[in-house]
DNA sequence: CGTAGACCCTGCGCGC
DNA sequence: TGCGCGCAGGGTCTAC
């Protein structure tokens, strides 16, 4: 469900409100999400106050106080919601897998219906060979994702450039939403091959990422099913939308109807007028 | 090696 | 109302 501007969002939301907290209880569903959650994440965690929340990729890091070697590693997969209640809730929620009580009587909680996140704990040293964390490719905030290496990524690559956005192994957290969004800004149709992309188009994608994904986050993110702040509120990117889930309608620019394709099992939208295939033999 | 596809899971809205 | 189908901001694993 979430992308990197959303998953920014829970993260800048709830790191004012839980840093410095002491964690009272921990509670597990004892259901499997992508991994299962460790059952010693109880004892682990009890006790320790947070020192700091942030993002890697699309996943929450939260660090602790009496334990600096200590991570806490929430991912929302599809369906996750992480919320922060100001007051304990009187009954838990069919899906809430991981439930923290804090000395304050607060409580954060992971509900997730798909299962499709992921809550473990790692030591500072065991990060680079987690699994998951080995093959995450260029941060798009950081020095290191610039034109250049964004051209490197793209060069010689035969698949297309949509998957080829939202393939976390090369960059990560573009997901489903905002390649589509970033493919209309930069009129480029999602079924061209990475490779076929020229130079003045790599830097218009480069561009493309930042602003869409820096204005998601100035807007909270985007709202459609799940997805939540980390206080409950809803995003507001949604009625930026140029393309995602506007099946059928008017295009913003060209009012010819947006169209949906398949890509890997996933929905693309995209206007085959603005976003033609090959620019030398239009429509 | 890189790529395409199946698969993991629950819930919702739609057409019949 | 009930049922079956397709669809959903994720990522991994497997076969080629």
């Amino acid at each position: 469900m979430p992308e990197l501007p959303e998953v920014e969002t829970i993260c800048r939301g709830l790191k004012p409100n839980i840093t410095g907290l002491r964690v009272k209880s921990v509670k597990i569903s004892g259901k499997k999400l992508r991994i299962p959650i460790p059952k010693l994440i109880t004892r682990e965690l009890n006790n320790k106050r947070i020192a700091n929340v942030y993002r890697r990729a699309k996943y929450i890091m939260i660090e602790f106080k009496e334990d600096k070697d200590l991570l806490l590693v929430v991912h929302l997969g599809m369906s996750g919601r992480f919320i922060y209640h100001a007051q304990p809730l009187e009954k838990h929620n069919k899906h809430d897998h991981f439930i923290i009580k804090f000395d304050d009587n607060t409580e954060l909680i992971l509900n997730d219906p798909r299962r499709f996140g992921l809550v473990t704990m790692l030591r500072r040293q065991e990060m680079d060979d987690f699994k998951f964390f080995q093959k995450l490719g260029l941060e798009p905030f950081s020095d290191e994702f610039d034109v250049a290496a964004l051209k490197e990524i793209l060069k010689n690559r035969s698949k297309n450039i949509k998957n080829t956005l939202m393939d976390s192994s090369l960059i990560v957290g573009i997901g489903n939403i905002y390649a589509s969004e970033i493919l209309f800004k930069t009129k480029i149709h999602p079924e061209r091959a990475a490779a076929s992309i020229t130079d003045a188009e790599v830097k218009k994608i480069h561009k493309a990422i930042l602003t869409i994904l820096e204005n998601a986050i100035k807007a909270g993110g985007s709202t459609l099913r799940d997805y939540t702040q980390a206080d409950g509120k809803i995003g507001s990117f949604q009625f930026d939308f140029n393309v995602y889930d506007r099946e059928g309608e008017a295009c913003t620019k060209c009012k010819s109807k947006i169209i949906r394709i398949v890509q890997s099992n996933r929905s693309t939208f995209f206007c085959a007028k603005c976003q033609v295939k090959d620019p030398c033999h239009p429509g």
